[in-house]
DNA sequence: CCGTATCCCATAAGATACTG
DNA sequence: CAGTATCTTATGGGATACGG
């Protein structure tokens, strides 16, 4: 007799957090849920793992911050990312306060996604990844 | 017919990365492979992806910052980690060459881990993420 | 253009047991 | 103590098609 799996992929591990709200550390801070913002015990570094671990959300970060912000933009900028994909990491990013999306109710409909103040912060960890990048490549 | 599953997880991502050569971006660093330094085109951006993505990856890290840096001691200090998965991700970060491994050859065995020079620009990243964790927090 | 829905399968990580 | 091996299962993400 074998138990069941424990959740453990990026995905999963969210919403794990999110049902049974243990903290990996003793931090919280704000998950955006439907409509209302719900305190939940996840840590940066668990959002990090979170997001960092599903394919394609640095890229989709790096792309929203110079300025490709349209879901369709991306998906021509990006050779190999879905739709589906990009739009389960838009909605992620987004259920998480770091992107926010604006809608523009437009013929055909027009969507673009900017950076909250929250989201901003996390700028600096994608600045610190390019840091390092440049750091080691001008050796 | 379906085309066979692109690879696609951290660690089959970084498998594919090191088999195929082909860069994510234009840049080019240097993965440990056994004995001798092999130049592959993996980039940092790739790297942090590949690590980050992989759970405990962060905890491990963090860990061997504070000086926890025994296997057994990790475990003990971590609920949730198994032998086998630490064991995979100290193997991934020294095959990357961000830790060094000291092996003691005493009775019982003792090996202990450490940054490498290089791997300690990596430290940088956990940095930010630390950073914005207290940047979240002070509110 | 934007988003959703379905199908599919290789695989990440937990559980467990075992060796030097 | 350090590390390996085997088994297991839920799931991330690609492919594809469709609807507003």
């Amino acid at each position: 007799m074998v138990k069941s799996l424990a959740i453990t992929r990026p995905i999963a591990r969210e919403k794990q957090q999110v049902q049974t709200g243990k903290p990996l550390t003793k931090w919280s801070i704000f998950l955006i849920n439907k409509k209302k913002k719900v305190q939940t015990n996840m840590t940066v570094h668990a959002m990090v793992e979170s997001i960092v671990g599903c394919k394609w959300s640095l890229t989709v970060l790096s792309l929203i911050r110079q300025g490709i912000n349209r879901p369709g933009a991306m998906q021509r900028e990006v050779d190999g990312l879905t739709t589906k994909v990009l739009n389960e990491r838009l909605v992620k990013l987004t259920r998480f306060g770091i992107l926010h999306k604006q809608i523009y109710p437009e013929s055909p409909p027009r969507v673009e996604y900017q950076f909250t103040e929250f989201g901003q912060h996390f700028l600096q960890i994608i600045d610190s990844i390019e840091k390092v990048q440049a750091e080691l490549t001008s050796q």
